[in-house]
RNA sequence: GGACGCUUAGCUCAGCUGGUUCAGAGCGCCGCCCUUACAAGGCGGAGGUCGUAGGUUCGAUCCCUACAGCGUCCA
């Protein structure tokens, strides 16, 4: 066979193996009666977007779980896909038509679409193209689309099925308005941001008098659309004006002094300006009062014609410095304060959101919110890390309705039709809505120009996906088999916009169900999206800064792919991943998962070539693990391996993802590499018979071979091109092989405990070595003066391990007498160690390495003489505490004692 | 203003249910080494009174309270 390479290469395996996964079909997952299924859905990327690293954490980690379940035995399903992105989409397209000299209106809304679908068509992949690079193992067969027809329908379905319900309304209210984008937002889509501004305090004339009132306000250009000016009923001061007039300046308009429990006494001068149909608060209290509601602005923030003419077409900024100026000249300006005020933006442009009245379409909350609030109560769903479930408490409980629908030509149209008499419905055509409305075939009707929030969409994602609202038997099955999914993977700064919304719609939609046996379930039954929620961190830069692209802190996964590789992009990221805690990253980082990598790869490389030498062209059959011959190492190394199994297993399911990732680490590299393929050493070259030899190598191939399962979830590249190496797989495949169960049986504490030991005592022979400058070259002596415990027949035993490791050329055994006068020591277990060196040992440094020594021993043995001395620690604490203290102090002083002696017994130089 | 989280070695962070030589890892740093898998490596070493002040307990990095600093979300 051909030796391996001396460095990993991820370039020469990542693409090779993923093609092999692919048309092997090994991704697939279908309805399997035999087998529990776990699925996963994937959250959609935009298919604007291109991976970024929060897409490489969140996908590592899904995919790191499915691997993991599906190597169990699990059906595993991971469903991918992408997001129409109505807001963001759109926006791409109408740049490029900008370029072209050219817009949407010009274009028409068919043309437009047009437009967007050719453009998704060519880009609108990249995204998922790019998940690949990362070993993403989803079955590609599943992949959906927000728009595709079926999930359109969905969408359809679920409308229609609200409105019949009264859940879904139609209202004019006052609306989040990006005018940049020219559409409502929902609440979600606005964020919040403090900035400074001003408060300016505004003369108002009473009617009919020389006196005047002053309101303060931060939007003094809102003036314009004032209607009353609103006092605390309960305000002393200004008791006596409640039902007065007063003229709103530079418009003139007579508008009334009204009295309303809103308003905050404290704030300002106490007196506000109403302007309902620019504020949120002023709207309501404009419906208590049956105030009128006067719109200024245009769609764009322009001001309209409501207004005195000079400020007709100005953009309210504009006007907002112009008010100011104008009041200043006429004396009416009290005033100006600084102010910090909260700012609403659009979370896609930036632009200062306009609370805005217009004509939306809603969604009642209340109702839906209250069984989602109570399946996460019940643990139905359960969140990690479990601290997100006040937050979306606290949200599901002051749930505000839900604002759908959206200026924009890119989505799902609003299925709503209007007859000429202003009368609708919706309806998944025009001729059902015409029976709806009981109309006669000849009446026109004109569908809602309006298309749907996004969220709108993803919100039915977990039974969408899988065909809902068909209903082929393969639908039905699907759905009873996969939903609900298992595990949801996403960030905590989408709860509110999509995993509090598939909470709901899951509920609502999937009532009665019958499971997978096809049993039917009982309408009262609440039917949850998915068990689990792992909410990711959020990745930021090495200075805490969160990725961006005006920052251009974001490095480009497949820049990182290219220079490190996947799997090591893939480990490192996991490493780094706390449950609930940000991660710092930076590329360089990804060195731990490239030199973990070729660690990996190189031990891989050292147990080939061995396997070629001993073995020869017999073929090693791995399946089961050899226990001829076995010695204490190897005792060890299944005892450690199986440590490993099962601490993996108990973290994954913990969802301790970075935790997961150090047993790796730890296991492979420090037990397997620094240990174990060197202690195995000692038996490829030493002189055994050629079948011990075999049986060696073919226990470390299994060994590794076990290794390597473990390993497969977080390093998928790698670990499958290592484990074909390692024997004839007859077309077989790492990923569909058996994830390991770590057999308590092999987890021995005595062998654990003695391989200690003999760690112990090479760690005490080195560090003899590394303090006295040493080199490897330099031979040295071991003397034993052992005590009467079993631990001298270990090293008995074991001394070839002592002399590889340590290297050591010989050991012998001394008694007290034949100490040796000038010797470096040390003290492990009782067993008294030392290394003659005459004419290399610098006195001096071994007096200060045996004083160090001394004095930690001594600090220790203080410590738990106290403890010991305390006759409340000996009464109270566990019987079992306290008998290991007087253990450990007995070990600690014996030790003492004798570092003390062979201290003295050095010369005073 | 409310809720939540964080503060441990020079840097980035583990430390799960209070007691195991519990004070750890990686990087960086210092010394030795190209030892027949790996210099993307091996071996050894230095570095921290676990944010501050109290409390609970026989015993606190860990539990409680207050405070300070940082961060996130909501209003």
């Amino acid at each position: 066979m051909n030796e391996l390479p001396k460095a990993y290469n991820p370039k020469d395996v990542e693409d090779k193996w993923y093609s092999y996964w692919e048309s092997h079909n090994l991704f697939h997952a279908s309805v399997n009666k035999d087998k529990t299924p776990y699925t996963v859905v994937i959250p959609p990327p935009n298919i604007t977007g291109i991976l970024t690293m929060g897409h490489v954490l969140n996908n590592t980690i899904q995919d790191i779980l499915i691997r993991w379940k599906r190597m169990q035995g699990y059906e595993a399903c991971w469903i991918p896909g992408t997001d129409h992105a109505g807001i963001a989409t759109q926006n791409v397209v109408e740049k490029t038509l900008a370029k072209e000299g050219t817009n949407r209106h010009q274009l028409g809304r068919e043309k437009f679409l047009e437009r967007v679908w050719a453009w998704k068509k060519e880009y609108g992949g990249t995204i998922i193209k790019q998940l690949r690079k990362l070993g993403t193992s989803c079955d590609w067969q599943r992949e959906r689309f927000t728009m595709d027809e079926g999930l359109s329908n969905a969408v359809k379905e679920i409308f229609i099925h609200l409105f019949d319900k009264g859940l879904v309304y139609r209202g004019k209210y006052i609306v989040n308005w990006c005018p940049f984008h020219l559409t409502a937002l929902s609440d979600d889509e606005v964020e919040h941001s403090e900035s400074q501004g001003n408060l300016w305090h505004i003369k108002y004339p009473f009617d009919g008098s020389a006196d005047f009132a002053v309101v303060a306000t931060t939007r003094p250009e809102t003036m314009l659309g004032d209607v009353a000016i609103a006092v605390n009923p309960k305000d002393e001061r200004y008791k006596k004006l409640i039902g007065k007039h007063a003229i709103l300046p530079i418009v003139g308009r007579k508008i009334p002094i009204i009295a309303d429990d809103f308003v905050d006494a404290e704030f300002g001068t106490g007196m506000v300006k109403v302007t309902p149909a620019h504020d949120q608060n002023d709207f309501l209290m404009g419906q208590r009062h049956e105030l009128p509601q006067i719109n200024i602005f245009e769609e764009d923030g322009r001001l309209n014609s409501s207004v005195p003419k000079q400020y007709e077409g100005m953009d309210r900024f504009e006007c907002r410095k112009q008010i100011v100026k104008d009041l200043e000249a006429q004396g009416l300006l009290l005033k100006t304060e600084p102010h910090t005020n909260n700012i609403g933006r659009c979370y896609r442009c930036n632009t200062i959101i306009e609370p805005y009245i217009s004509d939306q379409w809603f969604v009642k909350m209340k109702p839906l919110a209250m069984p989602a609030l109570r399946v996460v109560h019940e643990g139905k769903v359960r969140f990690h890390p479990e601290r997100w479930v006040k937050v979306y408490e606290h949200w599901m409980t002051n749930i505000r309705d839900w604002c759908i629908s959206r200026q924009l030509w890119w989505g799902h149209r609003i299925p709503v039709f209007y007859a000429p008499d202003g009368t609708y419905t919706a309806a998944r055509s025009e001729a059902e809505a015409r029976t709806k409305l009981k109309l006669s075939a000849n009446i026109a009707l004109r569908q809602d120009e309006d298309v749907l929030d996004t969220w709108f969409s993803s919100w039915l994602w977990p039974f969408s996906t899988l065909g809902w609202p068909e209903e082929t038997p393969q639908v039905k099955e699907d759905l009873r088999y996969f939903n609900p999914t298992d595990t949801l993977v996403t960030g905590p700064d989408i709860i509110f916009f999509w995993v509090a919304r598939m909470i709901m719609a899951n509920i609502e939609v999937m009532k009665g169900m019958p499971d997978k046996n096809g049993k039917q379930r009982s309408k009262s039954e609440d039917l949850v999206p998915f068990r689990d929620v792992y909410f990711t961190s959020i990745i930021r830069d090495a200075q805490g800064r969160k990725m961006s692209k005006s920052l251009g802190n974001s490095p480009d996964p497949l820049d990182v792919i290219n220079e490190y590789g996947a799997d090591a992009l893939r480990f490192t990221i996991a490493y780094l991943s706390p449950l609930g805690q940000d991660v710092l990253f930076s590329t360089e980082k990804c060195e731990l998962g490239r030199n973990f990598a070729n660690k990996i790869w190189n031990a891989g490389r050292f147990l080939l070539m061995n396997k070629a030498e001993l073995a020869g062209e017999t073929n090693l059959n791995l399946d089961k693990l050899s226990t001829e011959h076995l010695d204490l190492a190897d005792k060890w190394i299944l005892s450690r391996l199986n440590h490993a199994i099962r601490d993996y297993n108990d973290s994954l399911n913990n969802f301790r993802i970075n935790e997961s990732t150090k047993v790796l680490y730890d296991f492979i590299w420090h037990d397997f590499c620094d240990w174990y393929v060197e202690l195995v050493k000692t038996r490829f070259y030493g002189d055994e018979p050629a079948e011990v030899k075999r049986a060696v190598v073919q226990r470390a191939l299994w060994v590794f071979d076990r290794a390597l399962r473990l390993l497969h979830p977080h390093m998928p590249f790698l670990s499958e091109e290592l484990w074909q190496h390692l024997a004839d797989r007859n077309s077989a495949s790492l990923m569909r092989a058996e994830f390991p169960v770590a057999d308590e049986k092999l987890i021995d504490e005595k062998t654990e405990s003695d391989m200690a030991f003999v760690q112990s005592v090479i760690n005490a022979v080195r560090n003899i070595r590394g303090e006295n400058n040493v080199p490897p070259s330099k031979e040295i002596r071991l003397q034993v003066l052992a005590a009467k415990n079993d631990r001298g027949s270990v090293i008995q035993t074991y001394g070839a391990y002592l002399k590889k490791l340590g290297r050591v050329q010989e050991i012998e055994s001394i008694t007290a007498s034949t100490k040796p006068k000038l010797a470096s020591s040390a003290v492990v277990d009782g067993i008294e160690l030392f290394v003659p060196l005459e004419g290399l040992i610098d006195v001096g440094a071994e007096r200060q390495r045996l004083e160090k020594e001394i004095a930690r021993l001594q600090g220790l043995v203080e410590s738990i003489e106290k403890k010991l001395s305390n006759p409340q620690f000996v009464e109270r604490a566990p019987k079992d505490v306290v008998q290991k203290e007087r253990e450990k102090q007995s070990s600690f002083k014996t030790n003492l004692e004798k570092l003390q002696q062979n201290l003295k017994q050095l010369p005073t130089s």
